[in-house]
RNA sequence: CGAGUAAACAAGACAGCAGCGGGUACAGGCGUGGGAAACCACAGCCAGCCGAAAGGCAGUACAUGAGGAAAGUCCGAGCUUCGCAGGGCAGGAUAGCUGCUAACAGCAGCCGGAGGCGACUCUAGGGAAAGUGCAACAGAAAGAAACCGCCAGCCUUCAGACUGGUAAGGAUGGAAAGGCGAGGUAAGAGCUCACCAGCGCAUGGGAGACCAUGCGGCUAUGUAAACCCUAUCCGAAGCAACACCUGGUUAGAAAACAAUGCGGCGGCCCGUCGGGUUUUCGGGAAGGUGGCUUGAGCCGGCUGGCAACAGCCGGCCUAGAUAGAUUGUUGUCAAAUACAGAACUCGGCUUAUAUGUUUGGUCGCAGA
RNA sequence: CUGGGUAUAGCGCAGAUUGGUAGCGCGCUACCUUGGGGUGGUAGAGGCCGUGGGUUCAAAUCCCGCUACUCAGA
């Protein structure tokens, strides 16, 4: 499946005013479903997080997390990663863990509201401690 | 051995797995998607193809790929544009001397000053007898000074008043008219002398800043990072500059002003060039490619120079992205932990910085 | 990439041109006024002037270096 990066920024408005997103304290996922019949992702790390080289890693760490994540994503997509102050602090593998679990409850079920998805990544937060 | 000082260097290494950018080898067409096109993307197909040529290209392989500050953007330059010469004013920058450099507010050596026992460190360090301003409060007075005091004269009833001399003493202040001692005097005073400090002149030394010695008279406080003066230098804007390509527009309408005017190298004046200009309404201002890395370049050696640096010889090619590559992860090494990411390119400055290594002086203690 | 601006009491701002006393409004504290509160009145507290140096006798003010915030243009 071919793969492209978002680079519009009338794109990443719309994900963020109308896409399912999933929140945690190392990284937000904005997704929504295209009919561009192929996966696009855009990273978002903003100057909150740090200085550039602090912003360039984040950037690289996710890229490989998405990377390996990539796989089991079907159908077409738009998502929209955005790197936290704590995601420069940690190793690959748990950026993984958290976009493993916010890809799969975002692109599984469908026409939830925002409320509820927070509900359920609540719960899902709680069961992990 | 301890303390302190100056300087140089490194800025993880190795291995496994996964991944990215441009480049080279070796050689693009079709298709699909985006698009108006130029062009871009794609492990979709074929095996070489397209093109007159120059040259171009999927896949594969190979080597290669962030810093000492890449940072802050504080200076200086290259480069590009502003149609084309220019002059003056305004404005800005610099400020010991000599050298180095493409240039600099940089660097090197030296001079003067300040600090340290010392190695050494710091230093915006021209001009206040060209002019103007300011020096609050206090104080008599902040510049050619008499409040108290001291001395002389004179008046007078003791007190004291008046006139004159006087910068030794008191008080104020950051600063009081060279400092200090002796002579001198009615009391005093560079009035005279010794030493010290400053100023001027002369002689000698030095490339120069300046230094040394001698003589002279004592006349003028501080502030120029207050205005200013002197000397030297400076056009402006920036790679989102700019050039080319594709497409589009390169129509127009109304009103006002117009040669003592309007526009252009931005402020002003002169000169010069152009031939309309301004406002409102309406249309357009989107995309691609280049610029983009061979350069005041780096490494080694020799020569000259105290050094900065320069010359010669030999060798090397060492990121070029465009939502932005140069990494992620695991293991071993005692630990790898700091500051931090090229964005047109160089030379500096400033600021941030874990840990480790090396070298040259200095001081103190102990021993031979 | 380029060029500006701001930082002063808890909050909002003067003072910087021309260097010597840091001030205004709101708020705060105490007291008075009221049966009580508000309003009103009187008195008072609260500032190393963002930070580190320098010039000067003396710096919020002049000069230089940093930090944070903010605006404009391409």
């Amino acid at each position: 499946m071919p793969v492209a990066v978002i680079k519009e920024n009338r794109i990443f408005r719309r994900l963020y005013s109308k896409g399912k997103y999933q929140v945690h304290p190392l990284l937000v996922t904005y997704a929504q479903r295209n009919r561009e019949g192929r996966t696009r992702y855009g990273i978002s790390a903003s100057k909150k997080i740090g200085c550039a080289a602090e912003r360039n890693r984040a950037k690289r760490v996710i890229r490989a997390a998405y990377r390996e994540v990539e796989k089991e994503i079907t159908g077409s997509w738009d998502f929209i990663f955005v790197a936290r102050s704590r995601t420069t602090k940690v190793k690959m593998d748990e950026i993984k863990k958290v976009m493993e679990r916010q890809i799969k409850t975002l692109t599984a079920e469908n026409g939830k509201s925002g409320k509820e998805k927070r509900k359920i990544e609540s719960q899902s937060e709680k069961q992990e401690r």
